[in-house]
DNA sequence: CATTTATAGTTAATATATTAATGATTAATA
DNA sequence: TATTAATCATTAATATATTAACTATAAATG
């Protein structure tokens, strides 16, 4: 394999680009992105979340946050709301029609996740996550020491 | 772990997440970005690509390479050339300039490569590897019968 | 209390991804 | 050979990523 082909990145990117398409194109059935799917499953048993909480949990940087939960609101999916203690917050909630879609898609999601995790054996899964997080550095040396253990 | 953290999708991007910095801010000092580097890394040792090509190797989409080979022709870090045998293809060719950047960013970028890659033992990244490639396919049971052996 | 510092959300500018469509060219086929 | 189908590069429209800067608000500090 040549070296580049063998980098991490693309590694990564060539695992991505072959699973993706078996999530797109429910997504798309449903007429929402990947990332707009991320914050609606973000908000999966939540009753609300803000800004803040939706980019640390689906990887979605700040400034792209703000564009999706504007095509969000305006399908209706989910609702801004500032909160009154700290004006600096918003809180963002799903719609009815929006815990509807969740109700929906969530076991189709479910469907492809188990569809594809039956590929490999549990040990083998657990293993692949074991070694990204060390690869990811999670798990080196300072994290045996000062780590908490998890 | 949630549910929703553990899915694959998830797993992959925090690990590109994690260690897409790194590389970041050596593309940053040479004032190219990540799919820039790409299209260059992927011209190393190759007299030239076409766009198709380039395509495949670096797994960038048809339409986004158009924008990132004007970019880079911009820069003087390579050049178009039409083919004569076969008028629909383009041939793209590194300067002078660009093979001279490919020289002195190489090196560092394997210093990355080999300082992540030194977070775990030689086994745990085929380990990793094989299980990836059996999540995105590649190794399941159609591939035990009719693959290379790869 | 006044001032500085930090935080949450946002805007702006540029680069890239995704999907569909188009123009030019070549290959396949009646 | 005339037509049809396939291929390569590209454009167009929309969505998202990246970085820096900005606004409003809150916390910290003198």
């Amino acid at each position: 394999m040549p070296k580049f082909l063998d980098s991490l990145p693309m590694i990564l990117s060539r695992s991505l680009d072959d699973i993706m398409p078996q999530y797109r194109s429910l997504f798309q059935t449903h007429g929402i992105t990947d990332q707009q799917w991320r914050v609606m499953r973000a908000l999966w048993e939540q009753e609300h979340l803000t800004s803040k909480q939706i980019s640390q949990i689906t990887l979605i940087p700040a400034p792209s946050l703000v564009g999706i939960l504007d095509r969000l609101e305006k399908k209706g999916l989910l609702g801004r709301l500032r909160s009154v203690e700290d004006r600096r917050l918003v809180f963002i909630r799903p719609t009815k029609a929006g815990r509807e879609l969740q109700e929906i898609m969530l076991p189709k999601i479910e469907e492809i996740h188990n569809f594809l995790i039956e590929r490999v054996t549990s040990k083998e899964w657990n293993e692949m996550k074991r070694i990204l997080d060390k690869l990811s550095g999670h798990s080196g040396p300072s994290a045996k020491i000062f780590g908490t253990g998890n």
